[in-house]
DNA sequence: GTCTATACACAGATAGAC
DNA sequence: GTCTATCTGTGTATAGAC
């Protein structure tokens, strides 16, 4: 699987992102022709992320907001309640969408080495296409209520457990080595992070997603399958 | 070397700190007596890293400051000229001893595999020693002027090249196997990073940095050192 | 549905007493 | 050196016209 093969399975857009947004809020925004609102969230979500990821949400103004969107103030309350909400929405209906895109891959069955592949490369694709939306949702996590952060904890430890039980399974097949499969998993996620977090970086070098998934599991795999390793990676 | 050796060697205190934010920012500081001014900086600069790591240094307002160091608003405007110039003090200041520090390990003149080693160690030893500092300068880069974000793009890029300069001494004395160095790098920076990034993480499962640094290395030594490496490693 | 105008709280910053 | 009191701009949010 590379990233174009990835794309033809998946299809997620902007749009849908800002459909299913709006069927989820629905009684919380004013406006009521599905046409409009898709097209003007859009136009928000957009401009959230363009904002936030120059200056950070916080520091981000309504009238900022107001500026970047062409709508006035009133307009665009006409779609959330809050700034809090707006950033809710956001972070709820990015969830939704990661959550259930990793589930469809998951279910295959197939022997711990492809699957790990798949699994890499899967959350590096979603990460690719739902870029703003990754690094949003990393920087502005403190920014969230108590009720939200824990989510976002959650998801966290939801991936990383997905990764832990690949691992375990290859070592009792015998495909991959005894190592310390929690620190691995970490290990795995701070890799997959930099690809959002550092993107000016690798866009700089022109190193491609696939470019990065093939050398980051080419990392990962040197690890857990090779024999001779020093004291650390063990258990 | 482990963490306790290197607590021992360095020797750096938030007083040093503070002391060095001083010397440096004397004709900006009103007030001139220098144990006065390195009590009180200490009290501002442990309160901005407390109040930012919770919400971040934009949502921290002088109130805030003013309430968690207990110093008034008018005392605090005594230390600094506005709340941009306290970020940026804080930011050169970390930089300064960071860039020294490195410097400091660097110059031994030892095989490759070792100063691979020991810059690893060095720079996650350091992380732990200013953890605070570490987590504000990454999550605070993008409320930074254009001037300082270069200043901290230009840290990312050196401390990526001493990285890349060791790895390549390693293949071409033969120690190291051909890898592309500049992306495993990027991937040993991820690690590092990610030790003062999800603190939280690694803190409740009780890793310790030691701990933690043999794990890297031992991930980092088997994909530069051994030989069945799928096509993602190559050049 | 969208706009303009505005309410009102709170931000950063300073003056001047002590 | 530090405090209190206060200035002025900007923030989020809303009311009511169109």
């Amino acid at each position: 699987m590379n990233y174009e093969e990835f794309l033809t399975n998946i299809n997620i857009t902007m749009e849908d992102f800002c459909r299913e947004a709006f069927f989820e809020n629905r009684e919380n925004i004013r406006v009521k022709k599905e046409s409009t609102v898709v097209k003007n969230l859009q136009k928000i979500f957009d401009a959230v992320f363009k904002i936030s990821y120059e200056k950070g949400f916080q520091a981000m103004s309504m009238r900022d907001l107001s500026r970047e969107t062409r709508m006035s103030m009133g307009a665009l309350y006409a779609y959330f309640s809050s700034k809090e909400e707006l950033l809710e929405i956001i972070q709820r209906q990015g969830r939704a969408i990661v959550n259930r895109s990793l589930q469809l891959y998951l279910e295959a069955d197939t022997p711990p080495d492809v699957k790990l592949r798949n699994v890499i490369k899967t959350h590096l694709f979603l990460s690719e296409i739902g870029r703003p939306w990754f690094y949003f949702t990393f920087m502005e996590a403190k920014n969230l209520n108590p009720k939200e952060l824990e989510e976002v904890l959650a998801m966290e430890a939801y991936t990383e457990n997905i990764l832990v039980d690949i691992l375990e399974e290859g070592t009792s097949t015998g495909l991959f080595q005894k190592r310390d499969h929690s620190l691995t998993a970490c290990m795995i996620k701070a890799m997959q992070q930099d690809w959002y977090l550092k993107r000016w970086k690798y866009s700089k070098r022109k190193i491609s997603v696939d470019q990065y998934a093939d050398f980051v599991l080419a990392f990962v795999e040197a690890f857990i399958k090779s024999k001779e390793i020093g004291s650390g990676g063990r258990k």
